[in-house]
DNA sequence: CGGGCCTCCTGGTAGC
DNA sequence: TGCTACCAGGAGGCCC
């Protein structure tokens, strides 16, 4: 699930649940699901008491201010939430990361696969730099200029383009799908069989689906209709009444469209 | 060097 | 019912 959208949704709910909270302890229930390098002790003397008062977003990544000492920097992959709980309540199962908090209360952070990181950087720039991470694509700073500047006449297909995270972060499977569609382009199209102008399109289109999506998911709601997503969740018939979506692979991945609608 | 394929992980489900 | 095969919203690596 998590990409761009649900991550930020992520985010508004730890700033509506968990922040500002002081951390008493953590728990590690599996090192497995840490960065290279970090260990459970590690990670627990850069947290323990520190007060957790801010969040960022980049791309996929949750960043959560932990006092002087950094930020824990969280990876959902495919499988990851936070959840937080009350004091006295069980934690959910999979609970790989569990802050205690001075007030009883907990933070778990949740991964059914161990598909998932859990970082830490002293600063967001240091975190971007060490994953190899493009702009957030809602970056203000990452305008239609720039934005067609990095994909015009690039090689390769659009799709593992958008899905590049080193070009611009915070697009997944799911959510490129959708901005094709909305664009009018075929996943398998070479980027630099589409022209400058294409590319400022999908910008637009990019900050539209991502934003509208972020808002709906960070509210609890439904994509709109209308949304390739939605449609594939549903009856599977393409919006603009052209019948059955189609589903194939692109670079080995799920990949659903409507052939009609993108060219 | 772009694209296909494999691997890491775990669990749900379709199919036999 | 029981077992297997395949699939899932991420990402890195390898080979041709």
């Amino acid at each position: 699930m998590p990409e761009l959208p649900d991550v930020a949704s992520f985010e508004a709910y730890l700033n509506r649940a968990a922040i500002p909270h002081t951390v008493a302890r953590l728990s590690v229930s599996d090192e497995r699901i840490l960065d290279d390098g970090l260990t459970a002790q590690g990670l627990g003397r850069r947290l323990k008491k520190a007060r957790l008062s801010e969040t960022r977003r980049h791309g996929k990544y949750l960043l959560v201010h932990a006092g002087n000492s950094g930020w824990l920097a969280l990876h959902f992959g495919m499988t990851g939430y936070p959840r937080f709980y009350d004091a006295g309540d069980d934690p959910p199962g999979h609970t790989r990361l569990r802050l205690d908090f001075t007030d009883g209360s907990h933070l778990a952070i949740v991964w059914q696969r161990m598909l998932g990181d859990v970082a830490f950087a002293e600063t967001p720039g240091e975190l971007a730099e060490a994953k190899d991470l493009g702009p957030d694509a809602l970056d203000d700073g990452v305008d239609a200029d720039r934005f067609a500047a990095m994909y015009t006449g690039r090689k390769g297909m659009v799709k593992p383009a958008l899905m590049d995270q080193s070009t611009v972060a915070g697009i997944g499977n799911v959510y490129a799908d959708e901005i094709l569609f909305q664009a009018g382009v075929h996943p398998k199209r070479a980027c630099n069989d589409l022209g400058e102008k294409a590319w400022r399109t999908m910008h637009r289109v990019m900050r539209r689906v991502l934003r509208t999506a972020s808002r709906r998911r960070s509210e609890g709601k439904r994509l709109p209709s209308g949304y390739l997503l939605r449609a594939r969740e549903t009856d599977g018939q393409c919006p603009n009444g052209h019948g059955d979506l189609e589903k194939t692979k692109v670079s080995g991945r799920a990949t659903w469209l409507c052939s009609r609608c993108q060219a």
